[in-house]
RNA sequence: GCCCUGGUAGCUCAGCUGGAUAGAGCAACCGCCUUCUAAGCGGUAGGUCAUGCGUUCGAAUCGCAUCCAGGGUACCA
């Protein structure tokens, strides 16, 4: 990376300054750290590194250190002004044509790390109750979460995606009892949920119901056990939740089932760990762990006085067993409404010998849908939003790239009117756009053209072989000649490999989706003054490898958001 | 009360490991299609970075306090 390159650079520079004595008092080059900006005026250079933190170690002013960096900085690959405490660099146009010479030899590969620090990660987000169809929100974790493993795995980490099912609870006696009730209303018996407010909380009063009550009487007959129902109805909302997921561009590993765990023994097995090592107590007729030695506000019930396990019982084992598993990096996606939770899992995992460490839970804010201007608030009595009607509306792209483009730690507002536009106004087209602009040119490149007035035909301006020829035996002194009206474009294509970088290690998807827009704003900049089709031939050929390299960069990091990259539109 | 987020242009948001004149998109206004996709580009205008105090040569960025908004504070999941 430019950035990595320009930082050693410095380092070595002042490495020599202080070995010739060069930097007053200063001794040593330990433990320093620069950052790498940009400019803020590009005539000062290409990046630039504020040498002034030096001043009070070397005893001069700022001005004077930048100098005598600059001066013993010895290389071609740039050259440096100073400004104040500023050293400025301005990369060679051959260090840029290099940049579109790398894209080509690696394409689809360009923008991973050499030596990543590879961990195994197991990414678990989205795990909703199978009870009923996701609503908005889940569709934010789900975007966010595959684009996130994505990512990391563009990245080099080894990722494994899972899906924890909420099986095992009271809810899913609720979710039968619902069922119960709806297929009654089918055999046309006058019932209906209670009208008590308090009442009605025992059941799943949505509509979404009536089809699985009709599709339950075609294939049985009428039934009133609620364990049966409760089976019947939790495999076809699992199902439906499936195939939403599938459809959604989102691929997990593995459903994890909470009843599978508790079956297999695990939750019993961590209680009794967890009572060997002295960590539980007996109270009120509860059992309760002793989280709050581990920093969690108090302490928290792991068995219910009426015998059954909490929701958190559970919980415990499944961490620990994606512990055992072997991975050694557990993130999790969870909505803000669970942040309490956090202390008391990772108190488990230290209470039970485990690196709590090991956990990152990356907490979402909610999603705000704005519907003609307005907010409406999910959930309490207002109609829900599912997220199969939200993509039927604004389609899978626009969906998934509107839930990734802010911040985890900001609330979202999904306004689905801009989200529906095909316009300017919606940034997902605009960077589509630009990528089958780029296509187009690619085929014009070798198509006859037909002009509409004189009716002739024009041969193509270069043949297949030589658009071939020109990507795969890369001319670097040629490319030099068309550097000089793209070097804003070519640094912002250099830029994916640092913002790879950063958005793997911060685990910021958004990151990913700003960049996008902006290489998609220096293609279209470059795309209204430069003609890539003109007669100079070599230039042609050199802006074609450029062209060649902005879909290539821009169709990687839509890969990675999981949003297509059409060729045309 | 306590805990977690956020408060930056009319709107939606970047910037927050402290550094040059605080950025982008949209909206507003003015321009650009006989040439590779105008779903595009160029330009103008728009700011007490919630408020106060502190740390620092230097604060949108760090610390403390206050105010505002959202969320949490279950023997629910």
């Amino acid at each position: 990376m430019f950035k990595d390159i320009i930082l050693e650079t410095t380092l070595n520079a002042i490495d020599k300054a202080v070995s010739n004595k060069e930097l007053g008092q200063m001794e040593s080059t330990e433990g320093l750290s620069f950052v790498v900006e940009k400019p803020k005026n590009p005539e000062f250079g290409d990046f630039a590194v504020n040498v002034s933190s030096l001043a009070r170690n070397a005893r001069i002013a700022p001005p004077m250190i930048a100098n005598t960096i600059a001066n013993n900085i010895d290389t071609d690959k740039f050259t440096t002004s100073v400004v104040a405490g500023f050293i400025n660099f301005k990369l060679s146009d051959k260090l840029l044509a290099d940049v579109v010479k790398e894209i080509l030899e690696k394409k689809e590969n360009y923008g991973k790390p050499v030596n990543p620090k590879v961990e195994k990660i197991i990414l678990e987000y989205v795990s909703a109750n199978p009870t009923g169809p996701f609503h908005i929100g889940h569709g934010r974790w789900a975007a966010m979460g595959s684009a996130l493993a994505n990512l990391l795995k563009f990245y080099g980490h080894e990722v494994y995606q899972e899906f924890y099912i909420n099986d095992a609870g009271s809810q899913i006696q609720k979710l039968g009892r619902s069922l119960n009730i709806r297929i009654k209303q089918e055999l046309g018996e006058n019932v209906d949920f209670p009208e008590d407010e308090e009442e009605r909380k025992n059941y799943y009063a949505g509509e979404y119901l009536i089809p699985v009550a009709k599709k339950f009487l075609e294939e049985n007959a009428p039934a009133e056990d609620i364990q049966v129902l409760s089976d019947y109805a939790k495999k076809y909302m699992e199902q439906v939740q499936k195939d939403l997921l599938e459809n959604f561009r989102v691929h997990f590993d593995k459903f994890y089932s909470e009843l599978d765990l508790h079956n297999s023994g695990k939750v019993e097995k961590c209680f009794k760990q967890l009572e060997a090592n002295g960590k539980l107590y007996e109270k009120e007729g509860a059992i309760w762990f002793k989280s709050s030695e581990y920093g969690d506000d108090q302490d928290r019930v792991l068995k219910k006085a009426d015998g059954s396990n909490t929701y958190l019982t559970a919980d415990i084992a499944y961490h620990i067993d994606k512990i055992e598993r072997g991975f050694d990096r557990l993130i999790n996606i969870w909505g803000a409404d669970h942040h309490g939770y956090i202390p008391r899992v990772k108190a488990s995992i230290e209470a039970l010998g485990e690196d709590p460490e090991k956990l990152e839970v990356l907490l979402g804010q909610l999603v705000n849908l704005i519907i003609n201007g307005e907010e409406v608030r999910m959930g309490k009595r207002r109609k829900m939003v599912t997220l199969d009607e939200l993509i039927e509306e604004v389609g899978i792209d626009a969906t998934r790239f509107w839930m990734s483009m802010r911040s985890i730690d900001t609330t979202l507002d999904f306004d689905i009117e801009l989200a529906k536009r095909s316009t300017d106004e919606n940034p997902v087209f605009y960077v589509q756009y630009a990528h089958a602009r780029a296509c187009s040119i690619l085929r014009n490149a070798v198509s006859p053209k037909l002009d509409t007035e004189t009716g002739k035909t024009s041969p193509a301006p270069m043949s297949e072989d030589e658009l071939k020829s020109a990507l795969e035996n890369f001319d670097s002194e040629a490319m030099l000649k068309a550097i000089p009206t793209a070097k804003k474009l070519v640094l912002k294509l250099e830029e994916f490999k640092s913002m790879i970088d950063y958005s793997a290690k911060t685990r910021a998807v958004y990151t990913v989706c700003r960049y996008v827009q902006d290489l998609a704003g220096e293609f279209h900049s470059f795309y209204n003054s430069n003609r890539v089709i003109c007669d100079d031939k070599e230039l042609m050929k050199s802006r074609i490898c450029l062209i060649y390299a902005i879909k290539t960069v821009l169709a990687n990091a839509l890969d990675i958001l999981g949003v297509s990259a059409p060729e045309k539109m």
